[in-house]
DNA sequence: TGCCTGCTGAGACTTAGTCTCACTTGAAGA
DNA sequence: TCTTCAAGTGAGACTAAGTCTCAGCAGGCA
């Protein structure tokens, strides 16, 4: 009777979804997965964890990508790297939205789900932290960053779940060009040059064409 | 034996301290307070609980400052509010402390805080919004907003309960300018005028003076 | 005295999670 | 072929959180 781990989590959604996250027992999950309470606590710890079965390999894709990162700038590494997590959640499909379903309304998966996020921006920060020069500015202004980053994020995935847009990709892209715009080197405390352009081109067409050659510019 | 909320609490923290979390059991904390096991699940709800006793009311608190603001921009609001809860945790003083030294260290417990952490930012959140135009432009940035201003707490509250600064006050007021200057008008995506200023004074003067008349300004 | 209300304690019960022990299986090695 | 070792599995005891029910008890009131 090889029942793999991934006949647990089957096994696990499937009773949920028919009788509820508090009504489902893990002897219940076990017997309807062919193992026994034993195993099931071997394989995930708890019944809590069986909804989130691979988080811990998708926070180790974030970090590897960041590790091997060679953005130009420490905010645009990890809005690069926080797309692999939305991504993984779109290519779920169907089981990302049951496990949506059952963290909105189960209290206790909100808070692992939310328990989940942070670690995220955890990793951010410590990320954005090493950029900066050690002030309290800068490490303030890392903060922000990423959890700016994570809730744009969090914004256009529940925003997929519940199928209010088609288009994650387009959405993640603009939302997070937004939070670059936000944390642009010029959009927050500094200061530098007053460039002054004497043309007779639209003042928009001018603005897209220092915004475009400010964002090139990267850092 | 009239034996109080408080005393519940007071033998909590006290038996917490002394053995760790995991190993004090209800049972021990009820009968250190002089109370059945009974009276306590029905004056606290559960064991991670009776660490934070008057989140509600504190929520409240933020919450009613927030209807009944005045405050010319909405962030500015926001960043009222959040002040009451800073100030909160800095007035319980050590207590304050060994919650931390047990969120710290018990996962449970830190994840109940995160959650509680997360209502506020969701509160900040619909807060943020009413006064958008409802684009998704403005909803996007108030959620930026709402992370930035927790986080932005987040981080002055933890350096102060890590003993890292000794003027909360003055931490949160720079912390918070940060995030005002951040999201302010002309830091982000929007463009206005350009105005020329001919003088003798020194850039930094003419900076100073326009970011003062801006932010009296408001909106 | 009798009645009602609210708080309390006792204790049974369910379930998550831990731990220990015994069994199987399958591969490596003599 | 027999031995042995490791890894995975199941059975079941045990602890503790949390729920629920029932019974008592104090105090206010007619």
């Amino acid at each position: 009777m090889s029942a793999g781990r991934s006949d647990i989590v089957e096994a696990a959604f499937r009773l949920f979804a028919e009788r509820g996250y508090d009504a489902t027992s893990v002897d219940d999950i076990a017997a309807a997965a062919g193992v026994s309470r034993s195993t099931f606590f071997r394989s995930y710890g708890s019944k809590e964890a069986v909804i989130f079965p691979d988080h811990d390999a998708l926070l180790q894709r974030v970090e590897d990508r960041l590790r091997s990162s060679h953005a130009d700038s420490a905010l645009a590494a990890v809005v690069d790297a926080v797309k692999i997590v939305l991504f993984h959640y779109v290519a779920e499909g169907e089981r990302a939205r049951e496990r949506y379903r059952l963290t909105s309304s189960v209290t206790a998966l909100r808070e692992r789900e939310l328990w989940g996020g942070l670690r995220y921006q955890r990793l951010f920060r410590a990320y954005l932290g090493r950029w900066g020069d050690g002030s309290e500015a800068a490490e303030l202004n890392a903060e922000l960053m990423a959890a700016s980053v994570v809730a744009a994020h969090n914004r256009v995935l529940r925003r997929w779940l519940r199928g209010e847009i088609e288009d994650p990709q387009r959405e993640i892209e603009h939302a997070l060009a937004a939070v670059q715009r936000t944390f642009a080197p010029g959009g927050a405390g500094a200061v530098g040059a007053v460039v002054v352009v004497t043309s007779s081109a639209p003042l928009a067409r001018i603005e897209a064409a220092v915004r475009q050659a400010l964002a090139e510019d990267g850092s």
